[in-house]
DNA sequence: GATCACATTGTGTGATCACAATCGGTTGGG
DNA sequence: CCCAACCGATTGTGATCACACAATGTGATC
């Protein structure tokens, strides 16, 4: 029998009083939850437990696991009974290859619009990232890469695309937080440097390859060095 | 002020005792009204009048309306007063592009795997879609569009990219019938024979290049011809 | 006659309840 | 000792109700 620790990451309780509909805070703390890894791949997610720990009623949850679902975020197995999908190989591979296509057209479109402020703080998100990388944070180290990666799609002009690609980064973020929490993670900053110093330098085609090599090479080390689900 | 013609499609009342969920019913009832152009880009849709046309309470379509903003099918206003989405020039050229690129990939794939079943299904379609083009039999024109499309891209192996495909055409949709239901509407089934006979050489790149310009000559068009929205 | 204030209507949201399906554990028989 | 049938507990689903908010319409006032 396998025993998989499931870490005991309290979900904070929605407070009514704030702005936004309660399905709206509740989606959101569950979609961050899911990608710092509150959630194990394959682990059951009933409405009234949800309920009970965020304080509200069932209902706002049905509406938000319902968006997660729609999402692929979630599961819904043939029982009505809701999972946190599990991780395929096949699957990943397939999830990386879609990030490579589509964040690399981002990211060329980015490049074609790019000011000196963006260059700056993707120079700047980079550096703090170097530093996490050294001290093996990987909760930041992992937030401070969407912060990178994010902060270049933002800077492209698509209004489809980046949803798309925060719907892929959904699905792989309950994964790669659980998987990259070994002890001996290596991580590459020369990829992100790659596409900071083609997009400065507004080469479209040099900032597709920077972005595709950086997805790729992660994924070339997962897919040697983790277990997936079968 | 414009005065614009809405379809008094009727809307199949949802009968109880079939199997699957209400909510199940009433998304796909829904998913394939908005295919076939029952709902006007830009009409106002309630829950009560959804409820009061298809027979059921206003749960089950508080979830399916849910799931379709999800999938961006419909649009949620500030308001909280839901839409169905306008289509913009950019929003449409950036649509057809990714689906360019999505269904390219899905088709080079396809043709690694097809087999003499999927040629000859292609044909048969691609046979009727031909008919029904010189009738001038829009309807019929694009649900056979439809299923000559699907019929390759469900020959790949892929999971993921699928389903992304489906959102793409799902939000295509409404415009598309609301746009091809002008008097001289031009189809052009020649890229779909390229498809096929790229397909059933195994050749990946003829049906990627097939496919992205099948799509490509279709944009087109409607960028040069349509009215869009502002 | 135009404009502002208020009442009315309509709408989405969230809570609660009833019900059917399902899961888990127990018990009985082989 | 094993397996199947049973029963209680749990779960998702759908209906109904109350509430808050926005939009609309109406009437009074300047």
């Amino acid at each position: 029998m396998e025993v998989v620790h499931i870490p005991d990451v309290p979900l904070r309780p929605i407070t009514r009083t704030q702005d936004g509909t309660l399905q709206q805070q509740v989606y959101e703390e569950l979609r961050h939850s899911l990608m710092v890894g509150a959630f194990i791949p394959g682990q059951a997610v009933t409405l009234r437990s949800l309920a009970g720990r965020l304080g509200t009623s069932p209902m706002p949850i049905r509406q938000a696991i319902n968006r997660l679902i729609a999402e692929h975020a979630l599961e819904m197995l043939p029982n009505r009974s809701v999972v946190v999908p599990r991780m395929t190989k096949q699957k990943f591979a397939e999830l990386s290859m879609l990030r490579q296509t589509l964040e690399g057209m981002a990211a060329a479109e980015a490049s074609r619009h790019a000011k000196p402020a963006l260059v700056k703080k993707l120079e700047k998100v980079n550096a703090e990232l170097q530093r996490v990388v050294e001290r093996r944070d990987v909760l930041r180290v992992l937030d401070l890469n969407q912060q990178f990666h994010f902060a270049i799609y933002q800077a492209s002009t698509y209004q489809l695309l980046v949803p798309m690609i925060e719907s892929l980064w959904l699905q792989a973020g309950p994964f790669m937080y659980y998987s990259l929490s070994g002890p001996s993670v290596r991580w590459d900053t020369s990829r992100h440097k790659e596409a900071i110093t083609a997009i400065a330098a507004g080469d479209a085609k040099a900032s597709r390859r920077a972005i595709e090599g950086d997805i790729g090479a992660m994924a070339e080390y997962l897919l040697e060095n983790i277990l997936f689900s079968p």
